[in-house]
DNA sequence: CGGAGTTATGTAATCGATTTCAAGAGGGGT
DNA sequence: ACCCCTCTTGAAATCGATTACATAACTCCG
């Protein structure tokens, strides 16, 4: 049957060895002399051996996979941080596997915390439940579980949420409005309290605040529920929890014939690619995307190669400042 | 030791059975009497046994996974894919890995080719050499390799493009440029020739093509080499082969001063979620993206499931119609 | 020249489940 | 009472690699 695929005692027939040979070239091959080497690797060659990893992986107790708990897959935020974890995970050999919490239904999410099936989590979900994760290698990347013990990858919330504000009341601006994100979220928190402790600095009243999701839709909401306000009660800058609600927001404002920044400023969080081409191009605060990713990744990888536990990663924000925020009073 | 993960022999014994009902129980319960049954789901209660994936895979000779090749991880187009492939692959107890292909370096790529790390994969990267897919279940979405022969699951990206132009073509525009895909992608090549046999149906002048690469920057190029056209020479309507293109080239006309659709008039082509919001709205062709990668993952797995080929699928794709086409003369 | 030390290799146990095959128990028909 | 059949269950082989331990050959040194 030539359609079997080779194993290795077919190598070790091949080359006239033991398999306990074969899987040392395999794998540790200056141990082995190196006539038998050339030999093996001779053999190998000739049959076509692939090594089932599902056998190594048996044997070394281990699954060579780490799963990436996304929130929402199809959010472009999240994409990029996966292009940074895969590229530290594919050169180290382990798969990244992904997996979206919401879709997927606690059940699924349990399973991939077991040992089994992935030999550690990145999680970027801040509203899972934290015992569901055993005791065993994690990451939070971006958001993080409240109760749960496990270094960190992310920038500090509330200071870029500070830095944000204050670049707005550098503008001139009095009445600063903030649209957050879903409530009970911890960096809805992180970036309310930053915004609502840069006014108080500046002795400037609290931000009129209205709630969003994150999502594009729920900027456009806010930015109907902007419109609705009496002219005089409009905030005449906004800061947003997100850049995809920064779009949904300048988008509904714009469509009904206001204009960004003459009629309000306003500031998103992220630096999503797409924000820099947008008509006017956003004001916000960038995120090192990929690079959370790497390190979050590198993390992970040196829990599982045995560190007792790694440390808290803070990574550096940017304030970019571009044409959606402008000088009060601007009209 | 009682850290020690019970395995499957702990639970055996704590029953009084044989690990032979304990894993009939595991998976095929209906064939153990119902006492014999209690009897092993107490004892695995008890112990908090977890099943050992690995073991069970090298058994069952396959992994329980299946990897999607993607050209670029971090374009959001991607995303929302993966996400309608994770909808349907965990569910059905697979687990969803993903792969960068240009990250990976092709080594890698062969390496998540080897049956023994996954049991199938979702090509969308139409760039792979054919070959180094070996004889596996495979199925190409959204992109495809020219020689390989495997089911495909995408749109009519040459009807797509010929319904985009008659758009631009019904409002009066005569002379529409098209800014194109990498040279040698079959999207790119599909696409072009779509656009062609619009406006040949016509009776209207081939399109002036300009070069992109699907990228936001690579659009905002076009738009610069499109402004640098003397004014009586630019195509009065644009339609570029993807919609991050179309918000590079947008933002880039609009920064320099003139306006969309008064000045040109713009489709894109993929319906991403944000261009809905942009000011102004992008026209531009929805490609089912979720639906997409529903269909991906479903027909992977009923190949893998042993049917011996499954049918391409062509999914709809819509002309939304928003606000940065207009008809001509538009000022 | 004998014994310790090193190097290269083989034998067989092991990782943790699944599954084939055989056998025992019980039921029903004649 | 006997034979055949179905229903459960267990013993042991199996999936395909890795590795602890044993052994053989060879080197080195007093």
């Amino acid at each position: 049957m030539e359609h079997q695929r080779p194993k290795i005692v077919d190598v070790a027939r091949l080359a006239g060895v033991s398999t306990a040979t074969v899987s040392r070239v395999l794998s540790n091959p200056q141990i082995v002399s190196p006539e038998t080497r050339e030999l093996v690797e001779d053999a190998i060659r000739q049959t076509g051996y692939r090594l089932n990893h599902a056998a190594r992986n048996l044997r070394h107790r281990r699954t060579g996979g780490v799963v990436a708990l996304v929130p929402n897959l199809s959010n472009p935020f999240f994409s990029q941080i996966l292009a940074g974890m895969a590229a530290v995970l594919a050169p180290a050999g382990y798969n990244l596997l992904v997996a979206d919490t919401r879709t997927a239904g606690g059940d699924t999410v349990l399973g991939y915390a077991e040992p089994s099936r992935t030999d550690g989590l990145i999680v970027l979900d801040g509203a899972l439940p934290a015992d569901v994760l055993g005791r065993r290698p994690v990451v939070l990347a971006c958001e993080w579980i409240p109760g749960l013990v496990a270094p960190r990858v992310n920038i500090d919330n509330r200071a870029a949420a500070t830095m944000a504000v204050e670049h707005l009341a550098d503008l001139g601006h009095r009445r600063i409005g903030h649209v957050a994100g879903p409530p009970g979220n911890v960096l809805t928190q992180a970036r309310l309290a930053g915004a609502e402790q840069a006014l108080k600095a500046r002795g400037l009243p609290p931000p009129l605040v209205l709630q969003g999701d994150f999502s594009l839709e729920s900027g456009r909401r806010a930015g109907a529920e902007w419109l609705a306000l009496p002219a005089d009660e409009r905030p005449d800058a906004m800061f947003l929890a997100s850049d995809a609600m920064a779009c949904g927001f300048i988008g509904e404002v714009q469509h009904r014939g206001l204009t960004v920044p003459r009629d309000v400023s306003v500031m998103g969080f992220d630096d999503i690619e797409l924000v820099a081409h947008m008509t006017p191009a956003l004001s916000t605060i960038r995120q090192p995307r990929e690079a959370i990713g790497r390190h979050a990744a590198q993390c992970l990888l040196s829990m599982i190669g045995g560190e007792a536990s790694a440390e808290d990663i803070v990574l550096p924000v940017e304030l970019v400042v571009r044409a959606s925020t402008a000088a009060w009073p601007s009209r």
